[in-house]
DNA sequence: GAGATCTATTGACACGTTTCAATCGGACCG
DNA sequence: CGGTCCGATTGAAACGTGTCAATAGATCTC
């Protein structure tokens, strides 16, 4: 076993045998961590020194203890299997790492109980703030934390009251889109293929839908729901689809067109020849799928790094922090899917 | 703005508001939380009611504090925009949130100076074990945890010595799985596309391909190597490929493989008809590409669980827990991509 | 040159929990 | 009935850091 430089490092090396090392007062060395610009350069530089030489971590137990909070942050998301919410996830990442913050990544799986259990385990854990994209309201399980003074960002949900920041895409809009594209692509038996409504997005892409068949005062819409949001679910629905095909099918999201169109394909429903199909999201795979597939495209990567900053903003800034409801307008990418 | 029915319930409310509600001392509610079998049962039964009413949330950073380590894991991957990280990373969280533990996730995009930034960070918040893939070596950054009496699992990577839990899928074999299902198809100019060789998988990868070679005493590798494994990078190398076309590409991971089919089918050179394409995780989305990919298929998330499983076995159980390096076995996916 | 002002540093206390030796009360044994 | 043992509970110390009022030293002002 390879000896330390240092001697015989032992357990842990704590401030103040780095104050003592260095010739100053624990204080003092809280002050370089946390508030290098009031100690005098030399010192500062000295101390720097001495906890490299001893390897010195910071407790961060400790640290945020007793000063309240501590340099992680939490993101808890709807479903991780989901590569929309991975971007999500790597936006936040990316963020918080540049500024030395710490993240506790959560799925809820769209469950209220597990949504619950770790809001609760965030709270225990002191984080400095929390992202959340809430599985049904904003006013459920997120609004604990707020209650005791944990900033929170809704991520892909807007905030209600102006009371808190929201960085959300315009799913209303996003389903309009989709569906007005499938009108003029001469559609009229449209389903819509989607999770709970009780999931905003869910409903507002339905409301979206719906809005564009009024305005266009022709089609209908069956609704086909489904428990979860994946492509197995999508498989499953579409075989029930076959006895009775639509023109279209709109999905909330590309694994379900992609559990779609795998059906279809198998079972020689041609798409776009026989049936339309759009999807949400416009992940990276959907360019590539067997058919390429039209999409609603969102700026995941993007929606998370800003959220982050919100976040941020509101913990270093508590008083001047203006709340924030960011919403960005979605982008339908036209493919083979849809085309004529 | 509505009224806790516990009255002005304040900032905070610790475990000396429980134990002084419930008519115990400070430590009874503690050994409450911790070890409730040392606790009378009817005491048990009225402290935890105590704790309910008032919405106790015990102080993780004070616990942690004392008890020199919290209920948090590290959780550090190679690229959290990939399906397989994303599925391990599930497998991780499911199980760990079964067991009341947070995990805190971290990427280290394939860089050593990431990797090291967050080891750092992971020190610092006294977390209680930690899976990692490492970027180039257990013996690097993983080592200054395992100083610190961190236990360390490695994820996706051998451990070299018998002192630390591992759990890996055999890349050797997946890579000769591979490579000697396209010599079968009759390949024999072939490419190896993948990442840098001081990343294990790929090295490992490129060595089963090599020895498959070597055994069917036909053929040859050319050998293309990227900086990053996604799509884009796929994209890239495809180009370059065009100028002379192979008989095939082993990809190192799918979403190059994805990259490369692209180029190839819009620049009209027909895969499998005239080069064959194999991939590597068999991530959801290859069975839905354009040309439904071959692919060695891992157990992602089996691979997550089982380490996290591993870790807590020995958090639990520092004694009597015996090291373990499990490796699964790949398995090849015969799809269209080298079909005849 | 004496007081005022300012900067750099100090030192002790507090954060909320866990832990452990000490204590208490009751059951059991001879 | 006295002594012993055992389980349940207690109380205070300690974990490592941040904070802040106090201090020391240096510079400036009149």
């Amino acid at each position: 076993m390879p000896r330390s430089e240092t001697g015989s490092r032992d357990v842990t090396v704590g401030i103040k045998e780095v104050a003592q090392q260095a010739g100053v007062s624990p204080g003092t060395v809280s002050n370089v961590l946390n508030r290098p610009e009031r100690v005098a350069p030399e010192t500062r530089a000295r101390v720097q020194r001495v906890i490299k030489e001893l390897g010195f971590v910071r407790n961060g137990s400790a640290s945020s203890l007793r000063a309240g909070h501590g340099r992680i942050v939490g993101l808890m998301l709807l479903d991780l299997g989901n590569p929309f919410f991975a971007e999500v996830a790597r936006g936040v990442e990316d963020l918080m790492s540049e500024r030395d913050y710490g993240v506790i990544l959560c799925g809820s799986a769209s469950q209220a109980g597990r949504e619950a259990r770790n809001m609760r385990m965030l709270a225990e854990q002191q984080v400095r703030g929390v992202l959340v994209t809430p599985v049904s309201d904003s006013r459920g399980t997120p609004a604990l934390l707020r209650e005791r003074g944990i900033p929170t960002v809704l991520l892909d949900h807007p905030a209600t009251r102006g009371d808190q920041c929201s960085v959300t895409v315009d799913d209303v809009t996003g389903g309009w889109l989709a569906v007005n594209h499938l009108l003029e692509r001469g559609a009229r038996d449209i389903v819509f293929l989607g999770g709970p409504l009780t999931i905003r997005q869910n409903a507002d892409r339905r409301k979206g839908a719906l809005r564009a068949l009024r305005e266009a005062g022709a089609g209908t819409l069956r609704e086909v729901i489904v428990d979860e949001m994946n492509s197995r679910a999508g498989h499953e629905a579409a075989e029930r689809l076959l006895a009775e095909l639509p023109d279209a099918v709109f999905c909330a999201n590309d694994l379900l067109a992609m559990g779609v169109l795998r059906v279809f394909l198998q079972q020689g429903v041609r798409v776009p020849g026989r049936v339309l199909v759009v999807g949400y999201d416009d992940i990276e795979y959907a360019v590539a799928s067997a058919v390429p597939l039209t999409s609603v495209r969102q700026p995941p990567y993007k929606l998370g790094r800003i959220a982050a900053k919100l976040l941020l903003d509101e913990c270093d800034n508590p008083g001047e922090h203006a709340h924030q409801q960011i919403m960005f307008q979605p982008e339908l990418i036209i493919r083979e899917s849809t085309s004529r």
